[in-house]
DNA sequence: TTGACGACCATGAAAACCCATGTTATCCCA
DNA sequence: TGGGATAACATGGGTTTTCATGGTCGTCAA
């Protein structure tokens, strides 16, 4: 299982290449496919660019394709992740062209930032992505108040 | 285990042919059937095409014969999924031809939007496809919590 | 004959591939 | 430990290949 940590931000040259981050890349080898797959975050807080490899890929379409291959129940959600997915690949030198619909998703234009998350990865607008940590250390802050009141949460809970 | 992602939209030239999308053309290779089944999807909610490989509808074939044979559930399902299947074959460029029958379900006249879905994928006319989006990506956000990726899960995996 | 269908060919646009360069990080040896 | 050599990496540009799309010709059947 891959794991992506740290931040790298990279050049967005005209073709719409990014080089994604060696480290990245190496956590990949081995993987059916030899690129990222990637696909807007529907979160409302932000609009940043979902990544992992093609394996969590195959393992979500399988558990959605075992448990009821005909049901309401994961019907939206099948569309809304596997028809924006974009399986992008490397080309010799591990860059990867993002398309436009992603760009516009997220903003990025010249530049953009690969945030690892463990598992998965995201890919930021440089500048969203400070706006966020700010606003991320904001409420850190704010909730480590309320740690005196309400023992019961961290700065982890509002994150699911 | 073929993997269906994004959203292709081709045309359809006035013999009813369209372009199977490159990617999932080579999701396909190796299939008993150098083609795709299409049929036309029994949704309430919407009229799309239903698309697949042979291998998927021979497997649903067999798990169909081997849960429950005779039940009349199993007789409506399978008369109406396999009764209304075209198998489509691709010619030396990778298109198929759409039966008209097909075409007037989802409404298609000069395009077609196909919309990766996992282990299947959907033929759409592309309005009804961005309609039928918005809706689905305001319900996916809502219903994100009942999500869990089966194999090999990790801290992350919970939450889309 | 007409109309549907399959095989084959042509073309422009877009994507994948290959090579070159500067810069940074890493290694090795004095 | 310093400093030069070397390798890894990000980046830019050009070139070839793939792909979608349109068309024509021939065949078989209604």
């Amino acid at each position: 299982m891959p794991l992506f940590l740290s931040t790298h931000v990279n050049k967005v040259d005209r073709k719409a290449r990014v080089s994604v981050p060696a480290q990245f890349r190496t956590a990949l080898v081995g993987q059916s496919f030899a690129g990222i797959i990637a696909f807007p975050s529907f979160r409302e807080a932000y609009q940043a660019i979902e990544g992992s490899g093609v394996d969590r890929m195959e393992r979500l379409s399988a558990s959605l394709d075992r448990l009821n291959p005909f049901s309401d129940e994961h019907d939206d959600f099948a569309s809304v992740i596997f028809g924006a997915a974009a399986p992008l690949s490397f080309d010799g030198d591990g860059r990867i062209v993002l398309p436009e619909h992603l760009r516009a998703h997220a903003g990025i234009t010249d530049q953009a930032a690969f945030v690892g998350r463990g598992a998965t990865f995201q890919i930021w607008e440089p500048d969203a992505l400070s706006a966020f940590h700010e606003e991320a250390r904001r409420r850190a802050r704010e909730s480590r108040a309320n740690l005196r009141l309400d023992p019961g949460r961290g700065p982890d809970d509002e994150r699911r």
